[in-house]
DNA sequence: GTCAAACTTCGACAGCTGTCGTACTTCGAC
DNA sequence: GTCGAAGTACGACAGCTGTCGAAGTTTGAC
């Protein structure tokens, strides 16, 4: 029996995503902070459209690169969905606007380097 | 003889400020990621004027709140100078402003809790 | 010149987190 | 039904960083 059967359904591959209005300014910066998961947003603002995981290239492994979509979609920055065996992710623009106004144009806005 | 004597002068109570423009994002991030620190921060936001590191309560000991004020000094975020025994701090607003436009707003203005 | 106030400096240390590899699951194609 | 592709889950581990206490420095007041 898998573990999903043992589960009931298959509904699990639809993970949890939270209302924006409970997630903390200090779970977004957490999230934020980190130069892989800002890389992973500025691809999703850049493209205007959603993308699967693998698109997205990154300079660290699969299991690890699980962890950052999983930390960005906890902080309510992006939300996952799966086609086939791909996981589609979609930037949550407008909810995020929403419940903190300005913050994520200004981290896309600003330059990396100098 | 004192160790400010050895390098000369007692210009070296003056610490070096970066350049804004030479501040990557990511050192800006990892200011602000701290909350005690974005207490500090919201704090001299509020007050519109500088002040003493010691006017400002902060739930640490007084080696770690010198430790926050150098980090925040680094990235740009704060000014310091001497008064006596005092060290005055003053947010660079508009200086980080212009280099990281509506970053800061944006963090002042989002809740902390929900 | 002595003293207290206000910070700083310097180790030391614990907890967090980004990383990897391996094993596992799920789905679509053949 | 088998197989490969695309991710996920799990343990382990190293490096970073926020924390403290103790000792040191600088200044102003007396």
């Amino acid at each position: 029996m898998t573990r999903a059967a043992q589960r009931g359904t298959t509904r699990d591959r639809v993970p949890p995503h939270p209302d924006l209005r409970a997630v903390a300014l200090q779970q977004v910066l957490e999230a934020l902070v980190d130069p892989v998961r800002r890389h992973i947003v500025r691809e999703l603002h850049a493209a205007g459209e959603d993308l699967a995981c693998g698109v997205i290239e990154l300079p660290v492994g699969k299991s690890t690169a699980t962890h950052h979509f999983h930390v960005l979609r906890e902080a309510g920055l992006i939300r996952q969905y799966y086609v086939g065996t791909s996981r589609l992710n979609a930037l949550r623009r407008e909810e995020f606007e929403d419940a903190f106004p300005g913050l994520l144009q200004a981290v896309v806005a600003a330059p990396e380097q100098r």
